[in-house]
RNA sequence: GCGCUCGUAGCUCAGCUGGAUAGAGCACUGGUUUGCGGUACCAGUGGUCACACGUUCGAAUCGUGUCGGGCGCACCA
């Protein structure tokens, strides 16, 4: 609709217009601010422009009126022009919202080592990462979904000795245990040892000459376990690409990088300071052990050398000083660093009773993201971080988060779209009647929320390209409010108008669902009643 | 110290490519059924948009500075 609205604007005026929401509906559909920046150029007051402006808009069959008010320019749309839109969208509602972009993109997210389960603090960028995900299939992009798995370095070795410790301690009983400060602990320790023990039999939980074998073995069962989880949050991916194995390629690679790179105290660097970093860093070690961006080097080369248009990374806010290494990497490699777009997901830190709860994975008293998820629901886990603008430290106490009361929008989202269900199965007018229905004549609170259900579209763009993707839940709570809304102010069933008004109802709800899958969550035909 | 980032209602957060009286939810107060699930609706209380200066016809929004919080400043990932 705006898309339409803004292409009629710029032939008449030969320019792009901003079109912006009016503070106040009664101002119209849409509204520009046009005339002031107009004034300078042509020396006339805002208000004598936008009056012309708006008499030149008499004839259009788009809008019902275009009315200047203090130098703006309103726009109402016709009823024609919205009824044959909605009537459109339901007709056909998998192509509602959609577009064909012409873009290959690669999104990388999560990433999390394979050295213990998912938290909550990865659950935010999960989340951020497989909405944007939806937005840009819905709006058909060729978007790839990737998982970088970090399955060599010292985490690894970690995680094997991590895990014959909890076994010489709890399975093979042995009394003074000496541990490491920097050895992982958890629940999923147990699992690994007694899975090990019966794959390989019991020695391989004491042998340390088996630790590497042990680990590679469990790496793999944890990523297991990390996928579980987020499947069960309706978080998928296109592809993994393992670490391990890039290395093959380490020649070819230090060859294309030229010499951007040279060896000194027997460690081989990158001339990343020329590239505006800090330092020049360190790729591989004087024990010939490569360092983490040897590993993302290899990587970054593959992600270009497989050629998509355009490449996402979600990272932690913590890693953000990561970035100018990665570009210089890239740009030695002969590729176009700014394609590539590093999206930082803040912090998130936890009050537990007030106080600020420190997690530590190597303390072992992390609140894993499939704990939250089985007490809350995938549902409002999603709707919680989707909802969060994600350069924003997010700070929530354990006990907010576990409410599960109207506290928690998505359960009024769903009631709305629930609600509708009931009305439509409580109709006196066929199916056939409701979608042959005209929408015309409907009075201005259902013209209201006619225009608001159809924006959905205008939305979806918006959340992706900016990247905004809290600007989709906050709509859908905006229009369940409407619908609340109109359901106390207008009877329906029973009434002449019940066919169109139901008609109206069926767009409602198609945005609704629409949406809310674009989150990752599905809508609700009923909610279940408190008690029995 | 340097870099990035954030600072909007009691709380959690929207709004930020400058534009019409600064928004929502929660919390608090008071109301709403002869009407389709009240898990809802309506109204009210509550704001020097951290502070200062600047740019502009116009600044929560842009710029500079100050203060405050978070994160980073590894040959750890």
């Amino acid at each position: 609709m705006k898309q339409r609205v803004s292409a009629l604007l710029r032939e008449k005026l030969g320019r792009e217009v901003v079109l912006e929401k009016p503070r106040d509906r009664s101002f119209g559909h849409f509204a520009t601010p046009i005339a002031f920046s107009l004034a300078k150029e042509l020396r006339k007051s805002p208000m004598l422009i936008a009056e012309d402006l708006a008499s030149s808009f008499k004839d259009s069959s788009e809008f019902s009126s275009v009315e200047s008010v203090k130098g703006y320019l309103n726009f109402r749309l016709s009823e024609d022009f919205l009824a044959e839109y909605a009537t459109w969208a339901l007709e056909n509602p998998t192509a509602f919202a959609k577009q064909k972009k012409n873009q290959k993109i690669l999104l990388e997210f999560v990433s999390a080592n394979p050295t213990g389960p998912l938290h909550i603090g990865h659950a935010r960028g999960a989340v951020y990462g497989d909405t944007l995900y939806r937005l840009a299939k819905h709006l058909g992009y060729d978007i790839t979904a990737e998982y970088y798995v970090n399955d060599a370095g010292n985490q690894i070795d970690l995680l094997g000795l991590s895990i014959q410790l909890y076994a010489r301690e709890n399975i093979l009983s042995e009394i003074d245990v000496e541990y490491p400060e920097s050895y992982y602990r958890g629940e999923y320790l147990k699992d690994l040892a007694n899975g090990a023990k019966e794959h390989f039999g019991i020695e391989i939980l004491s042998d340390v000459s088996r630790q590497k074998e042990l680990a590679m073995w469990a790496k793999d069962k944890v990523m297991e376990i990390v996928v579980d989880s987020l499947a069960n949050t309706n978080i998928h991916f296109d592809t993994f690409v393992n670490e391990s194995g890039l290395y093959s390629d380490w020649d070819r690679v230090m060859k294309k990088m030229g010499d951007n790179v040279y060896e000194k105290e027997n460690k081989l660097w990158i001339k990343s300071k020329s590239k505006g970093d800090d330092h020049d860093r360190v790729v591989v070690r004087d024990d010939g052990r490569p360092t983490y961006l040897a590993g993302d080097i290899v990587y970054h080369n593959q992600k270009f050398e497989r050629g998509y248009d355009h490449y996402i990374n979600i990272w932690g806010a913590d890693h953000h000083g990561y970035i100018p290494r990665v570009n210089a990497a890239i740009d030695f490699l002969g590729y176009d660093s700014s394609k590539l777009e590093v999206l930082l997901a803040q912090m998130v830190s936890l009050l537990k009773d007030g106080e600020p709860y420190k997690m530590s994975k190597r303390a072992g008293n992390v609140i894993l993201m499939s704990d939250i998820v089985d007490e809350i629901g995938s549902d409002a886990l999603r709707f919680i971080f989707a909802s969060k603008k994600s350069d924003t430290a997010l700070e929530f106490d354990l006990a907010e988060f576990k409410k599960q009361d109207s506290s928690n929008p998505i359960f009024y989202i769903q009631y709305a779209h629930a609600r509708i269900q009931t009305l439509l199965s409580k109709a006196t007018v066929s199916r056939e009647d409701i979608e042959n229905a005209n929408l015309k004549n409907l009075g201005e609170n259902a013209d209201t929320l006619l225009f608001d259900a159809l924006l959905l579209p205008e939305i979806v763009e918006d959340a992706f390209s900016s990247r905004q993707v809290q600007k989709l839940p906050e709509y859908l709570k905006s229009l369940a409010a409407s619908l609340h809304k109109f359901y106390y102010d207008v009877r329906m069933i029973g009434t002449e108008d019940e066919a169109k008004l139901l008609k109206l109802l069926l767009v409602v709800a198609l945005s609704i669902k629409t949406g809310l899958s674009l989150m990752g969550i599905e809508a609700k035909d009923r909610m279940l009643k408190e008690e029995e």
